[in-house]
DNA sequence: TGAAGTCATTGACCTGGGTCAATGAAACCA
DNA sequence: TGGTTTCATTGACCCAGGTCAATGACTTCA
């Protein structure tokens, strides 16, 4: 038994069933593998949409507006797939939380190989609507919702994808900063700050340094996200 | 030359090439004819996730939050694609702006149905990718943009969706209401109005009734909306 | 292990856009 | 064609969250 093999793991994950020698050959063909370290951009191409998978570690999709204002649009972990457009009404990069190894398409090349792939095509195009689907769920929350309703609704989002049990406690351990998540929320690291003050008080999560967060209440702090299902007022 | 039918129509706008028969007639069974009234909410099954082809008419998607706050999270025009998630954070309903004729498939089968049809769900991959790209410049402009660069945005975008020449001027013949305007871009209706009397204030725009927006100096207002390439400061 | 740099927290103050309320203009309808 | 309803506009006021500034707590690396 050898290291796990970035491409071998890219098709175990988003190709199901037995692909072709043909097909792996010109996937294999098609993939470049990158890392990027923690803080630093991905060097894709940017003359083509790219959809890139994260073999392992952790990254940021961030938009960049006028006057240097930014938004993150997506985190991503390990098994996700990320498209990153080149060009749209906003300049688009993908940078590295921790360092990173990444496997990195021409989009435009990969759905053209998958033609007679139906399955890998399928798995994109699943993703690829989670992916809108969560999206528009983030659209609703920088659009209708108050600071506390976003980072409530962060911090439950962030248990689902990343929580772990810790001596019978929900752990986080954020890779992120909280410039991060303001930039996620859109909101500043001041009030991401006094969110998680206001938070503690009120005992429904406690830190210990700066990214671990333990969430003592999961059922409440999912009551503050506002979310439709919380037939409030 | 007989009327125009959804369901050739969608075939010829979203399966290119000549599709066989088999996928036509199993497409056809699988697609659910709706009109939807003026606003009036689509029937559509909410079972599971639905995609939808709008054949004639305009649309919004609209997202509902806890406290009766709604989120419009996409506009749609005849020849979109809609997809429409059954369960998500948040529930949405698809509403006409107008009378609407559409095409509405489930998901899952569509995606089965197309297993053999690669150019099928290449398109709807393509469609789903841009409107999730569409999504994440509604995400920057939700996250970190001043009321006066979202309605210019918005404005802009418009016209390139919906705008029409009227005796060498851009027109803009918008089907949504205010609240409609301002439920997209977060902000409140008397937010919208203040914008676009400003907007008048400055000659950039004209209005005529409630609907009719001439666009003055499309250039200026492409660079109020604080896109990337307007490299300022 | 201590000094430097980064990141987070907290406080004081300010402002963009929300809220509430009144008026006015379109669209609709009998 | 006038009366009703709905929608848009405008003004006065307010507050959540931004901004600015100072302090404090992790990390890092010598």
């Amino acid at each position: 038994m050898h290291e796990p093999n970035p491409f071998q793991q890219f098709m175990e994950a988003v190709v199901p069933g037995s692909p072709s020698r043909a097909l792996t050959a010109r996937l294999r063909g098609l993939g470049r593998t990158l890392s990027i370290e923690k803080g630093r951009i991905a060097k894709l191409d940017r003359d083509c949409d790219q959809i890139v998978y994260v073999f392992e570690g952790a990254t940021k999709l961030v938009a960049q507006a006028s006057g240097g204002r930014e938004q993150v649009v997506a985190f991503h972990f390990a098994g996700d797939l990320v498209s990153v457009p080149a060009r749209a009404l906003h300049s688009y990069a993908l940078t590295g939380l921790m360092n990173t190894q990444v496997l990195a398409f021409p989009a435009a090349s990969l759905v053209g190989a998958a033609v007679d792939a139906p399955l890998l095509l399928t798995e994109v195009l699943e993703r690829s609507m989670a992916a809108l689907h969560r999206c528009r769920d983030k659209a609703v929350g920088l659009g209708r919702k108050s600071a506390r309703e976003r980072v409530a609704s962060f911090l439950t989002a962030m248990c689902e994808r990343i929580g772990t049990r810790h001596r019978d406690r929900l752990r986080l351990d954020l890779p992120m900063s909280r410039r991060d998540i303001g930039d996620s929320l859109g909101l500043t690291i001041e009030t991401i700050s006094r969110q998680f003050g206001e938070l503690r008080a009120s005992g429904l999560i406690e830190t210990t340094g700066r990214s671990t967060v333990d969430i003592l209440d999961p059922v409440a702090l999912a009551g503050c996200a506002g979310h439709f299902s919380d037939t409030v007022d």
